[in-house]
DNA sequence: GCGTCAAGACGAGACGTTGCGTCTCGCTGT
DNA sequence: ACAGCGAGACGCAACGTCTCGTCTTGACGC
């Protein structure tokens, strides 16, 4: 009933993931169905059904099999010129045509699916939010971000405006805009001038 | 060829709407199919394939015909109150299932299809992001905020982290993170402590 | 004014296409 | 032998196009 990955077949599984991500970059989303991805992979669908849920599993691994994953973030120790580094990256990540379109796959079935959505949160999402959270930490300890500051809505306070914007398409998404919000949010939590200490 | 407005039926093009909007509270997005708001709005589907481009286009209209539309945010006087009322607002409809489901089938047509996202955006979110930037104009007026605050981007900051977090599912969407937002955003425009003029 | 008439929008639904998810084949590898 | 495998048939649902026959409407002639 149950199937048993010990007897999985690895190059059927490789082979599902590598057609998935270039469908995905090559003919855009809506190419990339079960029975598009079984043709190319040169599987039966059946292979497909037995071990994913559905087309955005199977999108989610492949995602996540490719993930290089960087795990820290740079730390110069200038934490206005890391913060620009990270979002300058997300901003290109979205301006890529066929990065974004992975993006944008994976975005698509998470709206549709709230389980999926838990998993690209935890695999995908969580880890490259943790990292600029761990890189704020640092900062903190090293007094250049005020102690009150809620680290996680800072987070936020970053990378929701890029999204906010690719998402709407509610303007240009360049560097410039980047580096903007990064000012912003650092204006947000750099610590409180003392009107004595200088 | 391309049809003629002027002999356009108005009680379709109502009955239209309606059937969408409906279907979408009552049986969620996936229930919205233009073969079942044709059928419940007793209409011929020629009738909405003469009108509309597709399902995106419906549920557009749909939701911009019923949308109240505040034109303008409160003016107490108080920017972090008014901030919050709003942010506030956005927060509940996003946890309001019913309200919700319609966001979440706008945005996924918005994935999927440029020319709708650009009428999303100019018809639904603009006029709602822009009554934000007259209030945050108002209190730059009132020497609220600090005058080189690039305000387009500071109604993103305000919004953007709301967005991302319902997106994402990357915490819970309460009033309290709201709050948080706002202080945030307004700690960073309010004006530089001028070390001298206490 | 008023009849009439053609253009075109309308409701209804048939049609071919596509993708879904399930199923049933032998075949293969362990 | 037993599962997983490639292959693909199957029924289903929705798509988008099309073709009916009916009804509405605006333009023209009287």
């Amino acid at each position: 009933m149950t199937p048993q990955p010990a007897r999985r077949n690895e190059q059927s599984r490789r082979a599902i993931l590598t057609a998935a991500l270039e469908l995905m970059t090559e003919a855009g989303y809506s190419a990339v169905t079960i029975e598009a991805i079984a043709a190319r992979a040169g599987v039966g669908k059946q292979t497909i059904y037995r071990w994913w849920r559905g087309k955005g599993a199977v999108i989610l691994d492949a995602l996540a099999d490719n993930a290089p994953e960087v795990l820290a973030l740079p730390d110069t120790g200038d934490l206005r010129a890391d913060l620009r580094q990270v979002l300058r990256a997300t901003v290109a990540e979205f301006a890529d045509p066929r990065l974004s379109a992975t993006t944008r796959a994976i975005t698509i079935e998470t709206l549709a699916d709230d389980e999926l959505a838990d998993q690209v949160r935890d695999r995908l999402l969580r880890p490259q939010l943790n990292a600029v959270r761990t890189r704020l930490e640092a900062a903190r300890e090293a007094g250049q971000v005020r102690t009150d500051a809620p680290l996680d809505q800072v987070v936020e306070l970053l990378f929701g405006p890029l999204y906010h914007r690719w998402l709407l398409r509610n303007g240009p998404l360049t560097d410039d805009y980047a580096d903007g919000i990064v000012d912003l949010t650092l204006a947000a939590i750099t610590p409180p001038c003392t009107c004595l200490g200088i």
